[in-house]
DNA sequence: TGCTAAATGCAACTAAGTTGCAAAAAGTTT
DNA sequence: AAACTTTTTGCAACTTAGTTGCATTTAGCA
């Protein structure tokens, strides 16, 4: 008997049309369990035993993120971070914050953004990206900088 | 007699307590005459023949940022773009606007960005910075990925 | 079972950004 | 103006994110 994940990993690259490799079972497992975006550096760290090859992570989530079952933010240093779409809608994102103090990455899904005031005519926007920086409930208050 | 543009530079490393060098007065105008943010790139590009280090960019503009002169942005690819800082206040940036067909980087100051709304207890924003893609007026229509 | 297209693995590469150290330039003192 | 100190620059070598071409393997299907 298939576990929950399991299948929910199978309609998942079933509803983007994907065929079901180890690979892509595995990077879609790692982001169904980590509550933050996460790198390919952090997925593969996580993934050594079972994919020996960053390409192939490269590969497995620009393909994801052509189907839309994954996105990219930019957050600080430079890296990107992946994290499954389901918490946003394509063209408007949640904010990501970064901690200062101690490098934590948190998705503020829910906070409100509001950028169409003002826009100049001609422009068509297809996609925003929020990224807040700033310190944390936990580093709050102990560092300054 | 010194040249307007020379003055300001000037008065720009005074302001910021830093010695005129020829790579600082150079980056510094290469910013100023640019109505947009730069990548280190396309600075080197542009005093190859002044600056034959890409290091010494990289360090001028740290400490531009250090001083406040200057303030990155992330955009698309994985590169920071660096700008004059008289355009926005520390904490809040204007918005950056990436066209996906033509590539042209563009600053929308004056664009209001609200995310105060629903801000989590705890949180302390030092900084936020807002990415838009899309299409600019010239491309607009034209390409529609 | 065998076929075909898609996916993976590998090696080699590009490009952004960093580090340590020596040489040069700026500012200061005498 | 010479000597000294501190900051800045240049160079070489390195690290790491991300890419490309090509050969091999695997999923899905006839």
């Amino acid at each position: 008997m298939k576990s929950e994940m399991s299948l929910r990993i199978e309609n998942l690259l079933n509803s983007a049309n994907l065929r079901r490799t180890g690979p892509r079972a595995a990077i879609l497992s790692v982001l169904l369990q980590a509550d933050k975006p996460l790198t390919q550096g952090q997925i593969a760290a996580n993934l050594a035993a079972v994919i020996p090859n960053k390409v192939t992570i490269y590969r497995t989530l620009a393909s994801f993120c052509r189907a839309g079952l994954v996105h990219k933010a930019f957050m600080h240093k430079r890296a990107w971070h992946f994290e499954l779409a389901d918490k946003c809608t394509e063209s408007q994102c949640h904010p990501h914050f970064t901690c200062k103090s101690c490098g934590v990455v948190r998705c503020l899904v829910g906070l409100s953004v509001s950028i169409v005031e003002g826009l100049k005519k001609g422009f068509v926007i297809h996609r925003q990206q929020v990224r807040l920086e700033g310190l944390c409930p936990s580093c709050g208050g102990k560092k300054s900088m």
